[in-house]
DNA sequence: GTTAGCATGTAAGGAGTTACATGATTTT
DNA sequence: AAAATCATGTAACTCCTTACATGCTAAC
């Protein structure tokens, strides 16, 4: 929530939406917990209403929309997070959102981001692959084909990050000392940057 | 659970190793959980406790490890579990557990599982290419290329329900009156089979 | 005989959902 | 003006985890 609002001010009707369709991958959020979590945050000075300006159509008593944003305690918080290592950054939804908002993460943290998911990946490929030794002959062909595919899926994001790292790495040395604001798009194919 | 219990007896210390091993991939349960569980299937008759065998070395007090067995009204729900149509046999979750014990599910509630499965996922590529063409150039390439991946994550799993759901129909027209226990494995690669 | 790991259990609490309640704005 | 949808909010509840409490069994 501190990442859509460091995008632009919202209001919380509006920012269940963008959650569900940036994170949609890894989690939505009801109502119930999204409005509870910004009153939280507003107590704790993170976000703040946005007065309602003054502009000339505006009446009086116009209290439906509550629009936040982020203040400048919230974005100090918001990059603490995004840069805060340790397991809440390498499970499935924490990587997820921390890449989100890399567009708004220093270079070397992206990096270690990356390479401390591929670690946690590689870690959990050894298990499974131990696993899958182990009781190799004891279960069926469904449970092998299932953990088979699961492992090719994490191999397959790892070479995916492999990919990502070297970008990374290549933005850092390649061209030091200037930033080019454009061509932050790491290798792709097809998809068409207007 | 009682997918494991129906493979054979089990106490709770070794359910939960296997629970991690077969649907680690999907979820695990702490034992604050799987107790419980254990006492309410058990409450429910889903499950007994197996009478310690009067073995010649069997001490009269012995209460440590207290294995479990399926009973017949247990095999019943777990058929009917299993089989069950809807939401929660579609999800990543409720999928993963019905395919995991797919050896004990007939062919017919088989193909409609992966088949649910499938429509499910493919629902799931329109939404995010909706949104995709929506946002698509008011999103930083970070996201985007998150959004790319996630989107061919889900189209390779696709491509193996594919495969899956041909070799089943395959198994089900093919080999009408001659079932062959072995050869299960459907179109697998590399992993050698012993 | 003491440490390490097996084995069972419970109480407190966190995190989020569902279902409900309410009102404002826009569309038909 | 009725219906749909936008928008905010709360209370009860579900599900699961963490942390703790307890004893057994095997190894050194």
């Amino acid at each position: 929530m501190l990442g859509l609002l460091h995008g632009s001010p919202m209001h919380g009707y509006e920012l269940r939406k963008r959650l569900s369709s940036v994170l949609g991958a890894f989690h939505a959020f009801s109502y119930g917990s999204l409005y509870p979590c910004l009153k939280e945050l507003l107590a704790r000075g993170l976000i703040a209403e946005e007065d309602p300006e003054p502009s000339p159509r505006a009446r009086a008593g116009r209290r439906s929309r509550i629009v936040y944003r982020l203040t400048a305690e919230g974005k100090d918080r918001l990059h603490e997070l995004l840069g805060e290592a340790g397991p809440t950054s390498w499970d499935d939804d924490g990587f997820g959102v921390r890449f989100a908002f890399f567009g708004q993460t220093r270079a070397d943290i992206r990096l270690r981001i990356l390479e401390g998911r591929r670690s946690r990946l590689e870690e959990r490929m050894e298990a499974v692959r131990a696993a899958f030794a182990r009781t190799r002959e004891r279960v069926d062909s469904y449970t092998l084909e299932l953990q088979k595919h699961g492992l090719e899926s994490v191999e397959r994001e790892v070479r995916w990050l492999n990919e990502l790292i070297a970008t990374e790495r290549q933005r850092d040395t390649g061209t030091a000392g200037q930033p080019r604001p454009d061509e932050t798009d790491p290798g792709h194919q097809s998809t068409s940057n207007a």
